[in-house]
DNA sequence: AATGAATGAGGTTTCATTCAT
DNA sequence: GATGAATGAAACCTCATTCAT
């Protein structure tokens, strides 16, 4: 812990305030490229009593990764011990997510963003905890395949699908649009639930056939995806 | 008459290495915090010499945006004007955006973390660029359901499930790992295309009747999502 | 509630000298061939503390102009509003004007060299004063062209004469030598206000038929000034 | 001289084009501030080629200088020799030198601004013959007032006044517009030889007794030029 | 509890010049 | 005669951080 002992009654509060200016700062700007300064004068305060409150730069990002991940991975261990069928927990699992991403987007921004700037100590410890909330994540699924509810099927890709779906919504969602949290837990858990329970590659159904088309189609027309022998300088002609 | 000034034979080539080698760097420590003598150093150059091949920092990152965006939206413009179902069209859609994040994967990073960093101008028609991508994917989607190989559905939140999906994967994916991008439009389409046929929000099947249970346990435990009055301070206790 | 950050007492004390200090570098350098590292080492600063006091160095060059041209129109529009016959506020501009030029002898080599230099912003506000500093002195002389003390003659040529004659002053004078801002003013007033009252192109006077006679020699003998037709190749020879 | 033996026959003549190229572009940004680079631009030569030409960006400037001076100190040389009376040879040279400034303003910008940064050597050179031609004109002077045609006065002084009369002009005068050469010789000679020949300080005429007034209402209005204990922060206030 | 001042390293970019080919 | 490529120093400026008061 950074701050020196014998804080005064405002100081979290104040604290508080100041790492919720810099994460505003830090999602538009990205967090290299904000300086300190411009920390400083959102929040009236001289460099000085700025560091008397951060201790460093780096604090302020750790800070923020940890309003993000710690009540994520809270909420996520609750959601997982609940006495519910898998499919209740993950669809619950995907509202609290969305949730906090809707809520706290400028948090969510610096979080999926800036991660990387961490020091190696803080960066290892992130990656800890987001290695558990895929732990969780994969476990639902695992439990909803031996329940038959899902068929088999590579658990860790099935999450990651999970999570691409969920994670990458920070880039284009607007709190307070047409589409709040619940409404797009239902759509992704819909598309996720009903894409993990049918079908898959082998699968028959109305999409029966279309891999060996692929196939031929990509036989004929191999330019249709890059090149694997291009050597990245067709780009420029 | 002499020739006017301009660059020799050699300068393209440089330039293309050097580009390919502030990729790396950029993806590695993100654009804002990688130096111009990192790229100096890395590409044996002075930095006299270096910017003799650049130009500008920025340059260098407006480069390796079009090499992302350009081939890409040249295949989507040549998959989409193809004589076959939307369904196989957006399959091959995702092999080759999947194909170009596995084999540009340093490019890939520096695009979907740092267009923030451009200039307004170049911003502005990197914008456009997504946007005629974007729609490109809509409009495939739109075709489906037209033809009833999908429900009827909010085309544009499709189009996002589609991306969200495939642009997340860049976070994760390790090109040369047992998963490959053909492997993965496979997987990718399988759930989607699965999930955008069947089922839905309304739906019956398998998961009939889960958002009734979701509302009823919401409201027993509403712990489990993010309180809607948290003014985020809830999250330091 | 702390005062929001500022500068401390001694700021613009500081601030006043480093800007003495590049004027005088300036002086002898020109602005665009000083460095900020020459500055801040003979203000005994880092280059960060220079820059916390400086802003940039155009400032500086802005700082430098305003301390030339704000006190001088000052003057000129107090001395313009006296109840007093225009020789006598001519004589005083005059004065005023040597004063400024031999007490602030460095501030006036930039100001006079390194005008262009400024960004457009600046430029554009230094003329405007400019030109009205010239108004000034060109409504004086209309005055006194309206009391029959000077002969009819263009105004703005007279003006110019008159900013000629002691503008370019600075280029030789010596502050501390034989001659005093009094001393030049009453010369230069002597000979102009002799010179626009008498005379003139028709003249008659000592001077008369000199006009003819410079016509006539210029006839035998062209190559006294430069030949209008000269390609400039000819000053090689 | 800075060129290697073994020049072709289109040597000079280039050299020629890119010092009055240089001549445009250092007049309009200042030697210091303009840049190699803009020279070869301009000039559509490689910088080789340019350093081929010129040697060293230097040289251009002590070309420029010639080009000005060499000619200036020829015709005054031939000027003054000449068998007629000092005033008609002074309004010779005044027409002379004034014609070197229109049709060669751009050397004269040049050779007024930046003399300065010349090289010891070259500045030195330069001051003599500048030395030589304020000679010339003071000698003049001298004549006139041994013939009785001016006043008895400070000859260096008056000299002094006859160059910044001319050699201010450069700053404001615009080549093709209403005033050529000889009607500004016609009228700084006017005001300059009526000014010489009459009145004076101790003069009578329509100016007497204006030097007593001033005194006089500077020690009632002792503002009115700057204070002479004036410490400089008086500007700012 | 907070301030203004300072640091020193580093940021991106441009400079005049050289030289092998 | 002329080129393109390279250099190394220097340009102006911003950085995160510290500290006496």
């Amino acid at each position: 812990m950074p701050q020196p002992p014998g804080h005064g009654p405002g100081y979290e509060t104040k604290r508080w305030e100041i790492v919720d200016l810099a994460a505003g700062l830090f999602a538009r700007k990205g967090y290299a490229a904000t300086g300190i300064n411009e920390i400083g004068e959102a929040a009236g305060l001289s460099k000085g009593a700025l560091y008397y409150y951060i201790g460093s730069k780096e604090n302020l990002l750790v800070e923020i990764q940890g309003r993000v991940m710690l009540p994520l991975l809270g909420t996520a261990r609750r959601i997982t011990a609940l006495d519910a069928d898998p499919l209740l927990r993950l669809r619950l699992l995907s509202e609290s997510l969305l949730s906090m991403i809707m809520r706290r987007l400028e948090y969510i921004w610096v979080y999926e963003h800036d991660y990387r700037q961490l020091g190696e100590e803080n960066r290892l410890r992130l990656k800890q905890q987001r290695d558990e909330f895929e732990a969780i994540v994969t476990g639902l699924l695992e439990e909803a395949m031996e329940l038959g509810l899902f068929r088999p099927m590579d658990a860790r890709l099935a999450m990651l699908q999970f999570l691409n779906l969920h994670n990458h919504t920070y880039q284009w969602v607007r709190p307070g649009g047409a589409w709040d949290a619940r409404l797009l837990a239902r759509e992704y858990c819909a598309t996720l639930f009903a894409g993990f329970a049918t079908g898959g590659t082998a699968g028959g159904g109305s999409i029966g056939g279309l891999e060996e088309r692929v196939l031929a189609f990509l036989e004929a027309h191999p330019e249709l995806v890059l090149d694997p022998s291009d050597d990245l300088s067709g780009a420029a002609a």
